[in-house]
DNA sequence: TATAATGGTTACAAAAGTATAACTATTACT
DNA sequence: AGTAATAGTTATACTTTTGTAACCATTATA
């Protein structure tokens, strides 16, 4: 039974995709010089804080040298910083600078509205709906974010 | 109130984006020939039923030349089939054909496991909050994709 | 120490998405 | 009738994404 109902949302945010990624890419587009990529790639470094070029790639399941050009870009902008691991010399670790966070924080906001301007005309839903999916998507990206790199498979 | 809600929707969508899209184009790629823009064509098309052109256009908030191009190839591939409309001999229709429901459900299976595999993962959530969030979903995803086509913005 | 494995980069190629202009055919408007 | 607006196509250019192969540096292993 529970399959049924994993069945359910994934069949949901396929089909939601589309809306998202449009409100997504237009505006970065016209008001910044960040890719999606860059962004996700942000994302995952506010949510799971200094994280090496390999686990990028894992959190995101994208191949190693995407993460290359997509970290190139952002340190070029200064939003990342690379720093060597000093236990592994191979590893070079990448976090958020000051500017990067606070521009990533200013550009979702922008993101949001765009998209809120869509959601908006979802007046059928009742306010508590909208508060039980937020809450339970949030346990969702929780617990996908933080699924044990070790399970991923890019970086062979 | 209502806006600090929608907030957090924004937010969480935009984050599970990335898991999202892969876990669509990478299995299209290896088992079929349709691209993630054919996919969400039919689900237009298979959610509203016979669209023209333009009102796909305005479903995917893409512009009219991508939509001629995917068409073109679901088109190839047997998967819809263009009519022509009776009262306005501008405007063709496309609807999806027989053969483009099945092997479009069933693509869609396919993709389901993939994101499946990792949903199951989400071994914290309960499966009543698994229910319920699927539910609010397919209530977004009706309401998004029931809005009139007028309000839209492509093809001027 | 020799070999394998890992982390990362470089380079290249190809697929997909995005945007725009120019064009034809048809319909609507005045 | 003449003009504007709409539906769709064609062509073109560009950005982003994706994949792969080859390569170097470093670490782990036998």
């Amino acid at each position: 039974m529970t399959k049924l109902k994993v069945d359910i949302i994934a069949e949901n945010l396929m089909a939601i995709h589309p809306l998202l990624y449009k409100s997504i890419s237009k505006p970065l587009r016209t008001k910044s010089s960040i890719t999606p990529g860059g962004m996700f790639v942000m994302e995952s470094l506010k949510r799971r804080g200094m994280l090496s070029m390999s686990d990028i790639g894992k959190c995101l399941s994208m191949p190693k040298p995407h993460i290359t050009v997509i970290v190139d870009k952002l340190i070029d902008e200064g939003y990342v910083v690379r720093q060597n691991d000093p236990k592994d010399r191979r590893i070079i670790n990448i976090s958020l600078t000051d500017k990067g966070l606070i521009d990533f924080e200013e550009i979702k906001e922008t993101l949001s509205l765009t998209l809120k301007s869509k959601l908006v005309l979802l007046s059928g839903l009742q306010q508590e709906q909208l508060l039980t999916a937020s809450q339970l998507l949030r346990e969702i990206l929780i617990s996908v974010l933080t699924i044990d790199l070790e399970t991923s498979s890019h970086g062979k």
